[in-house]
DNA sequence: AGTAGGACCTGGTGGC
DNA sequence: TGCCACCAGGTCCTAC
């Protein structure tokens, strides 16, 4: 599921609801998603601990604790989060429910059962697999035409493996990957090394560009994301590519072609892009 | 070093 | 309607 937009929506959904609220205690209904420390351990650590912050780090969300602990949730497919009165019917697929010191619900739901839950003490990353090699954000200015212009040199591959290589830039997806090479005319399978500067400056713009709308417009639903309040995004009307092979090329009419690339179902217009 | 393929899970869709 | 194959916003591991 979830890519940055999404994620960075369900932290903003999350942080007016969130924020100077104490967890009192949480049920774990599949301890399975609690990948560190122990069931028994996570269940006596998080008891009443206030969130004082919510940070994103490419797919990873970062629920800032006292007491000197980090919550860490990647939602990774179908993981949602979202805050419920403890009446509300608990759906199918919940596995983990925090209660709050409002009254209200967190709820963890994960359909497929991929989402990783782990607590750490801050900073302490090299605890969670990916998190602590994430590359650059691509948001931040630390993400440049010259940086990514390094990381492009440093790495032979097509150019979409190189976009969903989160040790390059975190939190490219699937989605965002073909939207962005579609807007920019790269052939997803072009070779990182053999893109020119005029290229590299475009990919650099298509690729903050997409986030950036993806955020502006709440996420993309195709399936299961919804925010932090339960609602679904609206970038899905605006996609491209994503999700419409066959359908014609919206800039040239032509249709688009739906391959495999990089052991990821691809969208593209072979006539825009090369 | 790169990529392909399988694994992890469940559910939705489309074909017959 | 039923059954089946295949597909899905991610990442990790193994094998070429």
């Amino acid at each position: 599921m979830p890519e940055l937009p999404e994620v960075e929506t369900v932290k903003r959904s999350l942080e007016p609801l969130l924020v100077n609220r104490k967890i009192t205690g949480v049920n774990v209904y599949y301890a399975g998603v609690i990948k560190f420390p122990s069931s028994l351990e996570f269940q006596e650590l998080i008891a009443e601990k206030e969130i004082r912050g919510i940070n994103r780090r490419g797919k990873y969300l970062l629920f800032e604790l006292s007491g000197g602990l980090t919550l860490v949730i990647h939602l990774r497919m179908t993981g949602q989060i979202v805050i419920s009165p403890p009446e509300k019917q608990v759906s199918k697929h919940t596995h983990l429910v925090f209660s709050l010191s409002d009254g209200q619900e967190m709820r963890f739901i994960d359909i497929r059962k991929f989402g990783m839950i782990y607590l750490v003490p801050t900073g302490d990353w090299h605890l969670i697999g990916g998190l602590a090699s994430l590359g650059v954000e691509p948001l931040s200015d630390d993400f440049t035409p010259q940086k990514l212009t390094e990381l492009l040199s440093k790495k032979k591959s097509g150019i979409k493996a190189f976009l969903l290589d989160q040790t390059k830039i975190a939190g490219v997806g699937n989605i965002y990957a073909d939207e962005a090479l579609h807007a920019a005319g790269l052939h997803p399978e072009r070779k990182t090394d053999m893109l020119n500067d005029a290229e590299i400056e475009t990919l650099y713009h298509a690729v903050r560009a997409k986030l950036q709308e993806g955020i502006a417009f709440r996420g993309t639903s195709v399936r299961d994301y919804v925010d932090g309040k339960g609602e679904k995004g609206g970038f899905q009307k605006q996609l491209k590519v994503y999700d419409r092979g066959g359908k014609p090329c919206l800039n040239c009419g032509r249709p688009l072609v739906k391959t495999t690339v990089a052991g990821r179902g691809t969208v593209f217009c072979s006539f825009c892009q090369d």
